[in-house]
DNA sequence: CAGTGGTCTAGACCACGGA
DNA sequence: CCGTGGTCTAGACCACTGT
């Protein structure tokens, strides 16, 4: 008989219903990124199920980037690394040409009412409180993006109240460790714009300049919208390759 | 007994050797593009395999989308749409708002040495002699994308001799039809410029404007490169969105 | 209806990684 | 060595499509 039992409609297929439930356990924080999965053969004893079933299911979350697969070693809940996601599209060159990690450098704090613009993103209500910030990065101190980032307050007052030196060059593992919060998907829109005053003073541009700007919407494993941020950054070291078929 | 045999090396998995086989009738042309494959029964019945690996061996082709599968008709070798491309890129608006292919005109088709940027992506000597395109892409009557386009001589002289007004909006079932070539990927390269004085008369531009310039190396199936073309149009109406996890 | 792909079983054996 | 994922068999039955 089987132990565990399949949450979910009983008209759908085994795998599905598997995926789902595992999906749930990821979703739900009780396996976190970085832990090993039940081995394909655990699965398949666990629900009763046959092995190719249960490899089935695990093989759609690991087509969902949400699981990895390592021969002889296991199935593992997958690290989102997102900072790549910058790389994809600036070209950054350090004095050394090492893929790096910029500086971050934070340059205003504070709960303000949310514009339209964000609170359509974020769902919450407009001029509803929100925390906005304003970040500025660099590579060997030469500012490359600034960035405005907006938060949901009721998510992250703790993030809001803990002391700005305690904060690194990356949020996502801040948001996690201090607020519980765990980005796992993003959606990312790209446009161009000529550079206002206020960006061309931060970034240091003399002339006038196209931008890129990168708005990025980061989302929970179960989509809900937990931070909108938008970065801008000189189109000159902007590059995006795709192969498509 | 098995009628059929694999090729490739038999160390390699039966399912792969299978989708290389698959993959070579594709490329060789034996299968074109909107032929129906033999069903996976077939298949495992053709090479003595079972059903599982030969569905496999298809499983891997629709992840290269070489092939589609449709459930209760069959599976499909696929037709690439390239066109959809720009819409990637570029939000057309039609007046009546519909998905369409933006008019072409060939504004000159030449012979010339292709200069070095053209000879390398398209692996010929440089200075050896290519077929030069230049083309303007229209939306009701108005300039979108101001095309540069380079097709290596030697497989393309049909193309050449052919009348202009034989030529019609999209070029790549043209080089099917004319010269035998088939475009199934490409390798596309994102950047952005201000508009140089002649782009700018060509798109009808009155200011300095940044530009979305989107280069494209289209290759056979085998990965041969056959055309580079790199596009402009006004990075206003450009957007990109991505889903990443 | 016949023929297609989609799901599933109940295993066997292989290849890889780590102790 | 054991436990992991990777390949493979030889089917059965289901769900969808077109005639």
């Amino acid at each position: 008989m089987s132990a565990k039992t399949l949450k979910g409609d009983d008209r759908l297929p085994i795998y599905q219903r598997l995926a789902d439930t595992l999906m749930t356990e990821i979703t739900n924080g009780q396996r976190r990124p970085g832990d090993r999965m039940p081995s394909e053969n655990g699965l398949a004893e666990d629900y009763g199920i046959s092995t190719g079933t249960a490899r089935q299911a695990v093989a759609e979350l690991v087509d969902r980037k949400v699981l990895e697969r390592f021969h002889g070693k296991g199935t593992f809940v997958r690290r989102p690394s997102f900072d790549q996601s910058l790389f994809r599209f600036f070209r950054f060159r350090s004095t050394t040409g090492e893929a790096i990690i910029p500086e971050s450098r934070i340059l205003k704090r504070s709960i303000e009412p949310a514009p339209s613009y964000v609170a359509t993103r974020l769902e919450i209500e407009e001029g509803a409180e929100a925390i906005n910030m304003s970040r500025l990065r660099l590579v060997d101190n030469e500012p490359l993006l600034a960035e405005e980032i907006w938060l949901p307050v009721t998510l992250f007052r703790e993030f809001f109240e803990m002391p700005a030196e305690d904060i690194g060059d990356l949020l996502y593992p801040i948001y996690d460790s201090v607020c519980n919060q765990l980005i796992a998907q993003a959606e990312e829109d790209l446009t161009v714009e000529m550079a206002s005053p206020e960006i061309s003073r931060l970034l240091r541009l003399k002339e006038p300049t196209p931008l890129i700007v990168l708005e990025r919407l980061a989302k929970s494993y179960s989509g809900k919208p937990l931070e909108w941020r938008r970065s801008r950054g000189t189109a000159e070291q902007f590059r995006y390759k795709t192969h498509i078929r």
